[in-house]
DNA sequence: CGCAGGCCCTGGTAGC
DNA sequence: TGCTACCAGGGCCTGC
């Protein structure tokens, strides 16, 4: 659920109220909270502790805090995972994962996350990214994101449309929402070939992707549920500007043809059957 | 190498 | 009421 527009929601609320503050616990509730970090938890927390966090910084959905130590904290909300901004104190969270107490005996830095798909690890913080994050392509939102590089990969990818927006490799920061809305937008079907994509036509979608993260920013992220917060447990509100996505059975928009949801990738998927019909030659 | 699919996980809800 | 089945889905891993 935490796409790009939710987890850069996080990430300025990380940064106003961590950054320059010195770590001086941090206590590990679950150790799947902690994901291939060499060491386990012990050592995840061993090496925090006295730590500075110098910055907070996002790639995609990956969030990650350099340290004056040269590593970097490394993070990703996964489904369900919540940074939260909290007083000492404050009684433990039903899916706290993961405490973080700072010198200067302010907040804390809270990591509570029921499905546990999320996790955290610390990282040398290399340059220009930790190494565990290396493979995450720039998002479109980035100043450096190439477009013409990315139109290029886009058609010589062998897959559906859909499929080559989800790949965080290609481009980073899209997930099941914001890539239905964008297809929607540019009235694409999520099994059109990628590679039948005329150059304006995956500019085109290119354009959409953009449009419709920055307007989710600008609205605060997503949310369904209490799921997806900011660091002072606030929900955004762009699901009510939410064309297709979570809209099944309901008029689109566009022409008022009832919203469908389909099974993909075993997940969903939703279209407009109307402005959106299937390719010739899908490809899933 | 590129691509597809399985799996991880918990809570809410629909249906019987 | 209490049980089961299903759904939410990002990313790592494996296998073809």
């Amino acid at each position: 659920m935490p796409e790009l527009p939710e987890v850069e929601v996080v990430r300025q609320g990380v940064d106003r109220w961590v950054t320059g503050r010195t770590v001086a616990e941090v206590e590990v509730r679950h150790p799947r909270a902690i994901r291939r970090h060499a060491g386990g938890a012990e050592d995840f927390a061993a090496v925090l502790v006295g730590r500075t966090v110098t910055a907070v910084r996002r790639r995609g959905k990956y969030l990650w805090l350099p340290l004056d130590s040269g590593d970097a904290l490394v993070g990703h909300l996964g489904m369900s995972g919540q940074l939260l901004v909290v007083s000492p104190g404050t009684p433990a969270e039903t899916h706290l994962r993961a405490r973080f107490a700072f010198a200067d005996g302010g907040q804390e830095l809270r990591f509570v996350d029921q499905r546990t798909f999320g996790g955290l690890a610390v990282d040398p913080a290399g340059a220009p990214l930790p190494s565990s994050i290396r493979h995450i392509a720039r998002d479109p939102l980035d100043p450096e994101f190439d477009d013409d590089a990315f139109v290029a990969a886009l058609r010589r990818r062998r897959t559906g449309v859909k499929r080559a927006l989800l790949d965080q490799t290609l481009v980073s920061g899209v997930g099941n929402i914001y890539a239905d809305e964008a297809l929607w937008r540019v009235r694409l079907h999520w099994a059109r070939p990628s590679e039948s994509l005329t150059r304006p036509a995956a500019r085109a979608l290119l354009a959409a992707v953009r449009e419709v993260l920055g307007s989710a920013l600008a609205a605060g992220g997503t949310s369904f549920d209490s799921l997806y917060v900011n660091v002072n447990g606030e929900s955004g509100y762009f699901d009510r500007s939410l064309a297709a996505y979570g809209q099944g059975d309901r008029p689109c928009p566009r022409c008022g043809t009832p919203i469908r949801r389909e099974p993909f990738m075993n997940r969903s998927s939703y279209r407009c059957p109307r402005c959106q019909p299937g390719p010739r030659r899908p490809r899933r």
